[in-house]
DNA sequence: CACAGGATATACT
DNA sequence: GTATATCCTGTGA
């Protein structure tokens, strides 16, 4: 199991390849990013609110939100209590239970199943009933990689607060991420 | 490529 | 209370 008690920059690029299942579905991580307590596009940043406590809570667990009203949107809680940090998972090359996937986004392409962190909780079924659950216990099952793979990362999609960090990690070359990675 | 769709949170009056 | 922004996606130009 990975230790997630430890800095949020130490785990994101170690996250790329592990496996993530939900009651069995899901796949590869192929892209994250990261975010910590001093960064103004962090949801923590602010301070706790109802919307982000499990973000404050014990690491190792999830942190779901809502994104744009409509998504909902996986994150992996680092570090310690009371120290915001997080790292949001954006896309998966999906690998388990593709059928199962393909009726819940209602489209066929493997590439379009789980290539943003919206769609991936829809692939998956993750709701805000999954936010604080642990993520070493069912319905979640995180594998760490089996393999060597190649890390890139770049700048972070979709923020308009500390554009220019280079805190976006993907597997060099997959066909499965949300957006090509733009380096920092 | 632009943009609507839509819920939630925080900032402001 | 009202305003504004948002860790996005599908659709239609």
């Amino acid at each position: 199991m990975i230790d997630f008690s430890r800095s949020v920059h130490e785990i994101a690029p170690e996250l790329i390849g592990a496996t993530l299942l939900v009651d069995g579905i899901g796949g590869r991580i192929v892209e994250v990013e990261a975010y910590d307590q001093e960064d103004p596009a962090s949801h923590g940043y602010r301070g706790r609110t109802q919307r982000t406590a499990s973000m404050f809570g014990p690491p190792g667990h999830a942190y779901v939100y809502r994104s744009y009203g409509i998504h909902w949107c996986l994150n992996l809680v680092c570090e310690d209590v009371e120290v915001p940090s997080a790292v949001l998972v954006r896309a998966l090359e999906p690998t388990h239970g593709l059928d199962q996937m393909r009726r819940r986004r209602g489209l066929d392409d493997p590439r379009l199943l789980a290539s943003g962190p919206g769609r991936l909780c829809q692939a998956l079924g993750i709701t805000g009933e999954h936010d604080g659950l642990p993520l070493d216990r069912p319905p979640f099952e995180l594998r760490e990689r089996a393999g060597p793979v190649q890390v890139h990362s770049g700048v972070r999609v979709g923020i308009t607060r500390a554009t220019e960090l280079p805190w976006r990690y993907a597997e060099a070359g997959s066909r499965f991420l949300s957006r090509p990675l733009r380096p920092a």
